[in-house]
RNA sequence: GCCCCAGUGGCGAAAUGGUAGACGCGGUAGACUCAAAAUCUAUUGCCGAGAGGCGUGCUGGUUCGAGUCCGGCCUGGGGCACCA
């Protein structure tokens, strides 16, 4: 899909800018090495070598001078470099904090890599493990991340939401508890939580603290409570086991005062169900109206208080059973907030609060700050050294870069880099005393964060030469798929805006248009006992309707599958080298294209390709049969005429399917076209025919070139056109001659299309309802009515309501 | 549970509120062939011999006119998921 656009763009005649690269770290490379015992970087480099030899065999219009791999010291010490710039302005840091451990890869996860509890990649049940870790501190962009999306209006919605929900911000309100009592020690200004229903304080009836919460630890000298939270850590994060697992908690015995009534006191829980990493990691309940407090309150006998009576309810008898009540209402058994609206009432509520200086109304994000480092050999190291006397150290940009050594080990499960003899030793930068060498390096999502501003100045001594980034930057068109909507889309920005604001560049958004595309799938077969077969060892029979597989060879029939992503454990891929050998490269492309709308994925069918064949060599014959045309005369007569316009008509609907990405539309409209020229061969054809066919065939050569590039540079070299066909311009049309003289008008009765009549195009309404009414056919359909109105949509349609 | 998106022939799919099913695949019939494949021609939404009727998940509505807009429901897909 790129590259039709990328083509499509060039002979409008932009300058494009279509490079290629490979984000080569990462696990794929290690798991070579440690299961078939290859360094990764011969394995990276050879896969490079063959994945860049099918895509030119493809024939897309890379740019391959531009080309890098995020694996090249030359790119990664540049990464390292602004790594360095933006610790210095404070977006790196390092914290001991609760990661996700992913056990099998023996690597530390973001948030946005646990998919349903599981590691995305090993899909092993990830840990939670307490460990020192690096982060980016992308919650300080949070704000502009997701205020900067209204202006990305050339990205689909979907994607935009996605990252709304991502970074999932919420209004509402921090306040800090007092105790009742004496304070535990580091508690003196009370314990501050954070909620977006301040409009239910009066119906608290507990507050809560996280099992992570600094509270629950300065408690844990309490066996119970230190067997609680003990507890708490052991358990899993997948999917299944937070859906059924129980509510649980344990009284601290401690209490806090209400803030709008200092005779009522609250107790304090420590409960599973509260997230350390939101808000403040602290709540107080309202059962009534929130449905884990309310599971939580019944289990452990808590008070249940409905401070909002939905509209209609009778404040006497409404209740609240095992459901919380979540809408909207009026609130009552509270106080100053008695008679209000909830929204109102939230005002009300943090307005008192922030007039007792106890907190105050804030924006709190779902959005985490990114945790960048990995137990990994096979990644870009992060540049800093840790001294004993120093702490830690950045790495001088004049020691970048901190290039990985050429003698890993990959033999074990582990970080290779930590357990290499030498590397790690170093020198401190600072006071010159024996130092070691930080063995984290960064996320893969980091290398990818990047490599487009890269590639505006691929050569570049700093991360990027800011006038080529100013040049090129942003992305007019990024394409890929969906399943990046918020891990490298997000990040990306992040980092984008990042480095504009460190000065390297003038754009904040990196990518302008997004289009995300499908994948090529296929059916899947397996064989009675459930073994998946290759679609090359089987055949299809049609009987009538219905499709049947049978093995080739035994006959066996095999049963056919649903449609899926073509993958190597379902066995349903197809060699594309095989496909170019049979079908040629561009039957492929134009199959890919032609059969969906590219945002969709396509379903690959050995019989779709053999149509896109045919008609490749269809188109063929129209070229090669064309002799060379005699001089045109000066007029053309009916049929050149008729020729002209459905060329012009052509040039119209393939721009304006390319334009809007409807390449599935475009390349219908081609194959339309192949029907007009096989209804006015070449043979036998008047001198003007001839003269309209030949430049018919020059426009159909070069709409063809962004989908078929190889058949459309011999077609117009058979045509003789002008140099090659890339270097051609998209040809234009004459509006004039998109629109017919003579019109053939739908005609309907009563909303039901009856008829059609020929009219003048542009014909006023009058003129039309004469021609209508005088048509026949029409008149016997309206035998016996009486006529009430007559509608003509110009040049369109015509209705006549009548009873 | 919450938030999105999509439901159109046997299949992939077209259709600025204006002739539903363009184009392709598959099917059927015919031509060519001793025969098959390939190719070409015709035909192909459903019911009906025909005239005609019915058709875009279901159901209401707006409109001269709805696949398209609005409400409710059903089904499928995607995202988030104890986010207070």
């Amino acid at each position: 899909q790129g590259d039709v656009i990328a083509r499509y763009q060039r002979a409008k005649g932009f300058n494009v800018l279509h490079p290629m690269g490979w984000d080569a770290f990462g696990l794929p490379a290690e798991n070579a090495a440690m299961e078939r015992g290859v360094d990764p970087r011969t394995w990276t480099y050879d896969n490079i070598a063959k994945m860049r030899e099918g895509l030119k065999r493809l024939g897309l219009s890379i740019d391959w001078s531009r080309e890098f791999a995020t694996c090249d010291p030359a790119y990664y010490g540049k990464q390292q470099s602004w790594f360095l710039d933006l610790w210095k302005r404070g977006l790196v840091y390092r914290k001991e904090g609760v990661v996700n451990w992913d056990p099998v890869d023996q690597t530390v996860l973001a948030n946005e890599q646990v998919v349903d509890g599981r590691g995305w990649r090993s899909g092993a049940v990830v840990e939670k493990r307490k460990l020192a870790q690096w982060f980016l501190r992308i919650t300080d962009y949070a704000d502009q991340l997701l205020e900067g999306l209204s202006s990305l209006d050339r990205w689909p919605d979907k994607v935009r939401l996605m990252q709304e929900n991502w970074i999932g911000r919420s209004r509402g309100l921090k306040f800090a508890f007092k105790f009742a009592g004496s304070a535990p020690a580091g508690f003196e200004a009370g314990l501050e939580v954070y909620t977006t229903r301040p409009d239910t304080l009066f119906g608290a009836s507990f507050v809560g603290v996280a099992a992570d919460h600094p509270l629950a630890e300065r408690l844990a000298a309490d066996p119970k409570i230190a067997a609680f939270i003990a507890e708490c850590r052991k358990g899993g994060a997948s999917e299944a086991e937070i859906e059924t697992a129980e509510k649980i908690g344990v009284d601290t015995g401690l209490r806090v005062v209400h803030p709008f009534d200092p005779a009522a006191t609250l107790p304090v829980w420590i409960a599973n169900f509260i997230l350390m990493d939101y808000g403040t990691g602290a709540i107080f309940a309202c059962p009534a109206h929130d449905q884990r407090d309310l599971d939580f309150s019944r289990k452990y006998g808590l008070p249940v208080t409905p401070v909002v009576l939905p509209p209609g309810g009778d404040a006497a008898s409404f209740q609240v059973g095992t459901e919380a009540y979540t809408g909207p209402g009026t609130l009552y058994n509270s106080g100053f907030l008695d008679g209000l609206g909830v929204e109102a009432a939230k005002a009300a509520a943090i307005g008192r609060i922030e007039a007792q200086g106890q907190g105050q109304g804030a924006t709190v994000y779902r959005l985490r700050d990114w945790g960048v480092a990995r137990q990994r050999g096979w990644g870009c190291p992060i540049p800093v050294v840790h001294c004993d006397k120093c702490g830690v150290v950045p790495v001088p940009k004049s020691q970048l870069p901190v290039a990985l050594p050429e003698d890993l080990d990959f033999s074990k499960p582990g970080n290779a880099l930590a357990r290499h003899p030498t590397w790690k030793t170093t020198a401190c930068p600072d006071c010159g005393a024996a130092a070691v060498r930080e063995t984290d390096t960064l996320d893969t999502f980091v290398d990818s964060s990047w490599y487009f501003d890269r590639f505006t100045s691929p050569d570049a001594d700093t991360p990027m030469d800011k006038a080529a980034a100013d040049y090129w930057m942003p992305v007019d068109q990024y394409v890929g798929g969906v399943e990046h909507a918020v891990l490298h889309l997000l990040y990306a920005r992040f980092i984008n805006r990042a480095l504009h604001d460190e000065g390297m560049l003038s754009v904040r958004e990196p990518f302008a248009g997004l289009f995300t595309q499908g994948m090529v799938t296929h059916e899947t077969y397996r064989r009675q006992n459930g073994e998946w077969v290759e679609p090359a060892r089987l055949e299809i029979a049609a009987e009538g309707a219905t499709r049947r597989a049978k093995l080739i060879g035994s006959g066996e029939p095999l049963i056919i599958g649903d449609v899926e992503k073509m993958s190597k454990s379902k066995r349903n891929t197809v060699a594309p080298g095989e496909i170019f050998d049979a079908y040629g490269v561009d039957a492929a492309r134009l199959f890919v294209l032609s059969d969906s709308p590219p945002e969709r994925d396509v379903q690959w069918t050995t019989s779709g390709v053999q149509g896109t064949w045919r008609f490749i060599n269809r188109v063929w014959d129209e070229f090669d049969s064309q002799p060379a045309p005699g001089p045109a005369p000066a007029q053309p007569d009916a049929e050149g005429l008729a020729l002209r316009r459905a060329a012009h008509r052509l040039v119209k609907a393939v721009t304006e399917a390319v334009e809007s990405f409807r390449f599935n539309s475009g390349i219908a409209q081609l194959y339309s076209f192949l029907n007009v020229l096989k209804a006015n061969p070449a043979k036998g054809a008047s001198p003007s025919r001839l003269a309209e066919r030949a430049a018919a065939l020059s426009v159909f050569a070069r709409l063809m070139a962004p989908f078929t590039p190889h058949l459309a540079e011999e077609a117009w070299a058979r045509i003789g056109g002008q140099g090659m066909v890339v270097n051609a311009p998209w040809p234009d049309y004459d509006p004039a001659l998109v629109v017919d003289q003579v019109l053939i008008l739908p005609v309907q009765v009563n909303g039901k299309r009856r008829g059609e009549i020929s009219a003048p195009a542009g014909a006023e309404a009058a003129e039309v309802e004469k021609i209508v009414l005088g048509d026949p056919e029409i008149a016997r359909r309206l035998e016996g009515l009486t006529i009430r109105k007559v509608i003509v949509v110009k040049d369109r349609i015509v209705n006549v309501v009548a009873s």
